[in-house]
DNA sequence: TCTTTAATTAAAGTATATGACAATCAAGCG
DNA sequence: CGCTTGATTGTCATATACTTTAATTAAAGA
């Protein structure tokens, strides 16, 4: 299982607001370490640290530019694990379609 | 963001392999904890943690029977990292269209 | 060169996760 | 009741995560 540290690395990355806030605001473009640390109350060094556990996991990639560093989004790992929760999408399929028979069958006999 | 800590839980809990491969387990149908914890090498105590943490994150939920626990797969924290994740569908479709159209004007000038 | 800006590294503290073993609880059975 | 089975809890050790402050690197500019 070659991808299950590939996984373990993206949940784990996932599992921090901090980290999930700085993807959300890279889905509206590429920025720079201090433009990602402004809305944060955490110090500098603390973002740097979540954006190194990003990089890490494969969600965000890293450009020089001077003494600058461009942060843009990756999406590999995002697709990994919504293919990875495809596994279990028949299962909640199922249990609505149940749900469902059971819901029309009151209504039915109502 | 309420579901800010559903989220955190939710990603946590599946940031570990033991914890993905019983959910593998219970997609085939519930299960006692000794038989979950069979094919593993870790304790029992170990995977009696495993399946706490994967409870909490609501992932599963246990049903007494006598001396026995019955897990039983739960899909809705799944459903809700699924919506999380296709919060950035448009992104790599996006680039998945653009990479397209790179190879199709690569095609037409050849 | 000296300074400023952008960002990382180092050191340190607190907290939580993981897993082992031992002990315990709870339920059924002889 | 005493024993077995299923499962949890307690205790401990090790490791990793998170965050801060201080110091450092790297690049640009006056």
């Amino acid at each position: 299982m070659i991808d299950d540290d590939a996984l373990n690395a993206t949940f784990a990355a996932l599992a921090h607001p901090a980290r999930r806030a700085i993807l959300a605001r890279l889905a509206k473009g590429s920025a720079h370490v201090n433009a990602l640390a402004e809305p944060f109350e955490m110090s500098l060094p603390a973002v740097s640290n979540h954006i190194r556990v990003l990089e890490k996991a494969g969600l965000i990639s890293r450009e020089k530019d001077a003494q600058f560093r461009l942060c843009k989004l990756e999406t590999r790992p995002l697709q990994e694990i919504s293919n990875w929760t495809n596994q279990y999408r028949h299962i909640w399929d199922a249990r609505f379609d149940a749900m469902d028979a059971l819901l029309s069958n009151i209504k039915d006999t109502d």
